[in-house]
DNA sequence: ATGATTAGAACGATCATTCGATCGAAACAA
DNA sequence: TTGTTTCGATCGAATGATCGTTCTAATCAT
């Protein structure tokens, strides 16, 4: 997850992303991360600046992976429908396979932390506009209806999130099965005809 | 908002929620919430047995409150369509209106900082639960197709959250207009049949 | 031997919490 | 009425712990 550091960073990182997630930002201080992560206090600011800069680096880490997560297989020449299905697919697994950077993400995309400079990088890398770019393609189409792609995204993506939650919390099961029950509903939830009629 | 707590206790809930929301639990330091609550730190540990405690006090208070703001005018008399456009608009007026525990509420409902009990005691006066309820009767009339109740709920309360998210950080405008087509297709991605057809 | 890397003690600041001293109003005594 | 007692409410200085960060010395690789 985060292969463009050396080695000492990328425990720094792994361990703040493990304390961050399972505690609160509060919880990971720097004498926690630096026995938790093996690295003494000293040189853990050899590598990085200050302990928001840690947090900052994990953030455009972890978006940058992400957003390689969940495009890394839509082919141009594929159906709008099966890129559909796959991406959101793609997102729902990272959820899973990720939870710790899925959770993160979550959490802090909207926090005073995180320096505007980081989102606005990770907004270049994430992968939200290439999607929204597909649903602007199935408007045109005529598959979807007239409304603003990156508000159905929007959208979806809360839906996804919020059974993604749900599963974290054990709240709910998630199969395979519900999956695409849920998939098909964001794909209903703006089509002009129900269902996939491929 | 915090009715039936006296004016100090009042006093420091509302400016601890301030401090939270618009910088972070650890920014809400006790000497920060008594110099800007204007109780004395040992004034609030007469009422309060700790940080923690405010922080589970502000939790439980704001579910309340958002339940009720949520459910308060369904009536069993209305129809399914109405009541369910009705209660979705309310969540929505609801994080238009009262942002800061909106936005409280969705950064700790995941939480380990809230404790459990606190949780359970949530979910019994939370909304989602009425809510559900209504999906189910919806299911039994043949409206909306044979998905669990829960899992919907949490899907469409997903999407509402993230165009709320996107309102609140000027991403997207959220027009009267917008909110409606959101409800809309937040039915149509459960429903048999799609549109408003009563 | 030299320069990068690592370690951990030390620093001042700030944290949540405690504590002893006041304050103020009601209760009672004269 | 006036003076005294009482007790919860309120305050802010003090406490020890812990915070993020710095510093100096030791270690390592070349």
């Amino acid at each position: 997850m985060f292969d463009r550091y050396n080695k000492v960073q990328q425990a720094v990182l792994e361990t703040t992303l493990e304390l961050i997630v399972d505690k609160e930002l509060q919880a990971a201080s720097m004498s926690l991360i630096a026995k938790n992560s093996g690295v003494s206090t000293g040189n853990i600011y050899h590598y990085f600046s200050s302990k928001e800069d840690i947090v900052n680096e994990l953030y455009k880490a972890i978006v940058l992976f992400n957003g390689e997560f969940v495009t890394r297989d839509l082919r141009e020449g594929d159906s709008i429908q099966t890129r559909f299905r796959l991406a959101w697919k793609n997102v729902i697994a990272l959820g899973k396979k990720y939870p710790n950077g899925f959770r993160f993400i979550e959490q802090y995309s909207f926090s005073p932390y995180i320096y505007e400079q980081s989102k606005l990088e990770a907004y270049k890398g994430g992968w939200c506009g290439r999607v929204a770019k597909l649903y602007g393609e199935a408007i045109e189409q005529g598959l979807f209806i007239g409304m603003e792609p990156r508000f159905m995204v929007q959208m979806h993506y809360g839906s996804i999130v919020y059974i993604l939650k749900g599963h974290a919390q054990h709240y709910m099961e998630l199969t395979e099965d519900l999956e695409d029950e849920a998939i098909l509903a964001c794909w209903n939830s703006v089509s002009k005809e129900k269902g996939w009629n491929e």
